[in-house]
DNA sequence: CATGTTCTGTACCTGTCAGTACAATTTGGA
DNA sequence: TCCAAATTGTACTGACAGGTACAGAACATG
């Protein structure tokens, strides 16, 4: 026998589930591995033989995090091609929220605001994760300026920067507000400033002005833990 | 003898200035009754006479946060009168970061994401400390507003929640890369998307460009701890 | 200086934290 | 079938969490 077996991996991703939900909801120092695995039906034996480390689970998390940012899994769709899909990117965030009843913020954010100097590891892994999301979104920037649609002021980097910022900030404001309209309005003038880098007169799809519920969003935000 | 002694009122003070530093730097969840104790150099007989509980000292804290923001005296100005002003507020955010070289985030933010749903009463102090500085922000728009020097797609309440969710978001990825870069990307986007709702023509003073450090936020900063 | 009040320090309590030890059980291959 | 590795549950540990009890010290006023 060599390696992990089919029930065993079953075990570690029902843990990591768990844990990702349990931290996104109440973040990670606030979560005991004990209530980990009386939620996943888990034992004290299983949680450290597959993580070896509460550290070590959280570490486990964000991979996972990065693994669904780059290959699609999760609510959100990362691949930006137009700016439209750029304005679902910001909507999915909200309806994610939403979907929780504005009881939570950005999962990665949670995290985020969690650690302090000795949870470098942790830092790093997060930073990672904002790395990938950054340049996702600056592909499409850059896309569009090599083909001479955006006006000569336009920044890719700071571009993308910016709107990982609004988003993380409108959804702190979602959540401790137990409101989606400071996120509404935050996302809506983040949207607006990038939409006027579009160059005048750029042959590229119409921007549409209108702000409406992405359904895949939905139905990926519908597979997620319904209760808090 | 009635009510508090010149002396109580320090140690009161002393506690509360600590347990606000070590909120900030490694968030409420994360810091101890005896801990704070221990750097503020009282017993636990002072913090439950003065405070009755954990969760008493964090509203207090909160209350004196708000006590600063309204009336000036931290590290900060909300008292935003021009659009200089508004672009030193952005930055005074920044430049209390960088003080603690860029390892925490805001203070309010910091607290607000480590609230979860058993922390109504933090969550509440939270949401009304960031309406006020909303509404401090916002009475500079409705004034530029009402002398005719915004444009008319101007929505005072949403650039309010704009400013806010921009520097909070900036903030937390200051934090997580542990470098300013971001958080100048973002802040100079922001200002930028803010100062193209200036009306064309208007007769305010011309927005300059340039992005200095404001001298009074360094020397507020400065009497702050030093030490991480 | 008498006295009740405020202020302060220490000892202690119960519960939970992260983690270990280890035995019991299941499993897949020879 | 038999074995060794993989998997699982339970009991236990020292450390620390938030909080209480209480006695002693300082203090303002009569």
């Amino acid at each position: 026998m060599r390696g992990e077996s089919e029930r065993g991996a079953a075990t570690r991703l029902r843990i990591l589930r768990t844990a990702a939900d349990l931290f996104h909801k109440q973040g990670v120092g606030a979560t005991s591995p004990d209530e980990i695995l009386e939620a996943s039906r888990a034992g004290k034996g299983q949680f450290y033989h597959y993580f070896g480390s509460k550290e070590g689970l959280v570490h486990q998390v964000l991979l996972s995090y990065i693994e669904a940012v780059e290959s699609g899994g999760g609510p959100v769709n990362y691949e930006v091609r137009s700016w439209d899909d750029l304005e679902r990117w910001f909507i999915a965030h909200i309806e994610v929220q939403k979907h929780f009843r504005m009881l939570r913020g950005c999962p990665f954010g949670t995290i985020g605001h969690g650690v302090s100097e000795k949870d470098e590891l942790v830092r790093q892994d997060l930073s990672h994760l904002f790395e990938i999301i950054k340049n996702k979104l600056r592909a499409f920037f850059i896309s569009e300026q090599a083909q001479g649609k955006l006006t000569a002021d336009a920044d890719t980097e700071r571009m993308a920067d910016f709107c990982i910022a609004a988003v993380q900030g409108a959804m702190l404001m979602g959540k401790v507000k137990r409101s989606a309209l400071p996120v509404e309005a935050a996302v809506k003038e983040a949207m607006a400033h990038l939409r006027r880098y579009v160059a005048r007169g750029a042959s590229g799809p119409a921007p549409g002005a209108s702000v409406r519920t992405s359904r895949p969003v939905r139905a990926a935000a519908r597979r997620r833990s319904r209760r808090d």
